[in-house]
DNA sequence: CAGTGGTCTAGACCACCAG
DNA sequence: TGGTGGTCTAGACCACTGG
């Protein structure tokens, strides 16, 4: 007696996959529609649709109602980068985190800053200097923007023992971003607080922030020497 | 009662996001059940659970049985990377594509290479350089290798007009790979073929990826001086 | 043990779009 | 215009886990 085979949803997702991973179904091909699926599992039509949902989301086939489900030509391959609070990362390598301020600075947005993040030309922002350590080696180097316009409880903040980053995502949680990678020279100043000769090449992130379509903060950071940023997918 | 609104999952998942931005459920806060909220909106539980299910995906809401669902403290931003083909990204900027074969060569795999993908010491491998211009600018340099005992078919390909990105993405799709980002300072040859000076910094990516648990091929692409790569989240 | 989310079902209607 | 996927429903059972 054939046992019962446990028909969840992954099960079908999986068998899918392999199917496709087996070339049983190959690159362009017409799958069967919803309904034949779910009779040959044995299923509802619910849970193929689930199953076929979750594939297309990863890229692995291409639906449209009327035409059907393809296996996609040139599957788009996505890696999910997960930005984390330094401390967060840091902590999770059992390293001792520690940051500190270095400067905290009111001033007029500057020209560049106003046109980044569409500010009037006269807007105040919050200018931060800022160094996240692991171990107690340089580990980061933080330089922010952020719009005092946009959260006005930011000039209570000292920012001497919490980072601007974390007091943000409490003030400001889910906001939206742009995020930007690129290798640049160390300048003297970053070369003094990474602990490194000028014109090493050093690892950058530079992100933008909205809440609710207003710009919020706009923040460069530059990594110590040799470090690297992985992910799976 | 007010008029029957349109109870869909999409109107569900944003209206619970508007109310955590607006702080009606801070961070932490416990949200009604599935069932109350599905009274609420007047739909169908599963409908409100296809839009919570969502919101957790996207990390904004922790889902625990019995616990509930709570606002996430410390909402884990992911971005997502769509990583595509380098003739596909050239070809998206209305700029002219060009490939170009520097080397290729059969060796067999260095001990360092053996060790990164898990190769028995006498492993044949696919040595490879090769370029990638836009409007016949250089682009990015890739440094390839690849496990001819998992694709035995690549011994046959000759690269000259394909690239083997391109190739392996046709021959062997779906796989799985590991990524990472750093900067790098440009050796003699990575400054004669990007036309940069030696130590200009760059940005460099580097990939392993495997096929159903078989390692496939280790690249490293390094990019020309000034490169960036950005998404939104 | 009991409350909550996780999933499945059988059926239904709708939206889109290729023929 | 009919076929296909997209979604919703009302109900059900299960799995996990806090009290």
């Amino acid at each position: 007696m054939s046992e019962q085979k446990r028909t969840g949803f992954q099960e079908v997702r999986d068998e899918v996959l392999q199917r496709i991973e087996d070339r049983v179904w190959p690159q362009g091909a017409l799958l069967p529609t919803e309904l034949e699926l779910a009779a040959e599992f044995g299923c509802a039509r619910a849970t193929v649709n689930r199953a076929l949902r979750e594939l297309a989301e990863r890229g692995i086939i291409d639906r449209k109602r009327k035409s059907g489900t393809r296996v996609a030509v040139t599957p788009v391959k996505q890696a999910k980068l997960d930005i984390a609070v330094m401390r967060k990362q840091v902590e999770e390598m059992n390293a001792t985190y520690r940051y500190a301020l270095v400067k905290r600075q009111q001033i007029t947005a500057p020209a560049w800053l106003s046109s980044q993040l569409s500010l009037p030309a006269d807007a105040q922002v919050l200018h931060l200097h800022c160094m996240h350590y692991a171990d107690n080696r340089p580990l980061q180097f933080e330089e922010r923007w952020i719009n005092i316009a946009a959260v006005p409880e930011v000039v209570e903040a000292d920012f001497e023992s919490v980072g601007p980053n974390e007091w943000l995502l409490a003030e400001v949680p889910f906001s939206n971003a742009e995020i930007a990678f690129s290798a640049v020279a160390a300048s003297d100043q970053l070369a003094e607080f990474l602990t490194c000769t000028t014109n090493t090449p050093l690892f950058q992130m530079e992100r933008t922030t909205w809440f609710q379509q207003q710009p919020v903060t706009f923040v460069r950071m530059t990594f110590h020497p040799g470090y690297r940023m992985s992910t799976r997918y």
